[in-house]
DNA sequence: GCATTTCATTCTGTATACAGCACTAAATAT
DNA sequence: ATATTTAGTGCTGTATACAGAATGAAATGC
């Protein structure tokens, strides 16, 4: 792959600090303080920023910097719908394209990935392995665009989600849905694969909203 | 709105130079010479061309710089099928959501632009005002998050979209269809809206992959 | 006491300098 | 003649310095 330069990986580290709080929403972000903060000069932080502000974590405003933008249950319900737009056409055309090789190696991923998603307690560990179930499904498009987007919104939503996995009840479902949608598109039946996809998706959007009310209160209580 | 910054001014006109193929397609870009070209300094430019970076206009390697993405036909599909997605899914909520003013108000600015769509002969102008529709037709899902990616789309595949313009046969069928799709939108008859609109999309699929052919060998005929 | 203005401080915005790496081309060896 | 090495050149990557703008606090006027 492409040799990953020092400001690719600052930038996954802001992309990280945003997405879980640790950058406050509404907040300036002072560079000095910043870069002297992450050991590094304020030159290469501005360009990671810079393309925090073209992926939508940041905001930038001429004289006064740059600002985290704040996760409100409204953008969350935008991103989810946004997702649910990506997948979608993703599936619409992996129906005809995805390769039955790919597939029945996905279905085997599936497999393999059962004991674990049983067991563990790890909540980051958990979503990890529904996120990359949803990005591989999108990769049977052969839609690199999709992918992209896709990759997009689900780091800015990673940490709503996590937040609001149920980790009693939302197992099982969430395996079977897996498995339903896989079968679905087995059976190369598009009208099944996508409502069974759309309704996967909308299943998370409110406990999402939820879980971003219960974040904005931690983060306040933490704040003081 | 939002003071505009000297680094967004940079980043708009490097995205219109990159969308125009006035950065050749996989072309190194020599920073000290751009700068000196764009009378900025290596600085600010960095600034604008990681946002590029981003924005999916430009790729990035450790140790060699920025390079201009080449515009496959690959990838103008992939980019139409993902406006398609876009598009639909903001019709999906639209058709709930989206108040009778604010339809009323798109209805009027079609009519009021019809004539001047029938007389142009600028491309551009013809392309802008195709845009506008669409974009306010997304604009009425109230998702801010969809609107923000179809401008991006937008942006990259414009140039392209142009050049597939057929100035004989493809307005009235255009102008057509827009209000077809407007009435299936003001009769709230969601499946009509969704195939209409996605059968307006497909349709220039075709005609911009080959205006992308016809691009290239302009360029190389240009380049020697 | 409240609003307003002024001043000091701090931060942003950009240029520039320099170190180190990558590419090019010439030269040598096989 | 071809492949490989090596020196040279130019570019990228980052730190730093400095100018100008914005913010906040203190002081003054009403």
């Amino acid at each position: 792959m492409m040799t990953e330069s020092h400001v690719d990986r600052l930038t996954s580290q802001l992309r990280r600090m945003a997405a879980e709080f640790r950058i406050k929403p509404d907040e300036r972000i002072r560079e000095g303080e910043m870069a002297k903060r992450l050991s590094v000069s304020r030159t290469p932080l501005r360009e990671a920023l810079n393309r925090l502000v073209s992926e939508g974590y940041l905001t930038f405003t001429g004289g006064q910097g740059f600002f985290c933008r704040s996760l409100t249950p409204e953008r969350i319900m935008d991103l989810y719908e946004a997702r649910a737009a990506i997948e979608c056409e993703a599936m619409r055309h992996a129906v005809s394209r995805a390769s039955p090789a790919a597939i029945a190696q996905l279905a085997d991923d599936l497999d393999r990935a059962e004991p674990l998603y049983e067991r563990t307690t790890d909540r980051l560990a958990l979503l990890e392995m529904d996120e990359a179930f949803h990005m591989a499904l999108v990769r049977l498009s052969g839609n690199a665009e999709l992918e992209r987007m896709l990759e997009n919104i689900n780091g800015r939503i990673r940490y709503v989600r996590m937040m609001g996995l149920k980790m009693e009840d939302g197992r099982p479902g969430r395996m079977g849905a897996h498995r339903t949608i896989l079968g679905a598109l087995i059976a190369r039946d598009q009208d099944l694969l996508l409502a069974e996809l759309r309704a996967h998706i909308e299943m998370r959007k409110e406990d999402a909203t939820q879980a971003v009310r219960d974040a904005f209160s931690h983060i306040y209580v933490q704040a003081g």
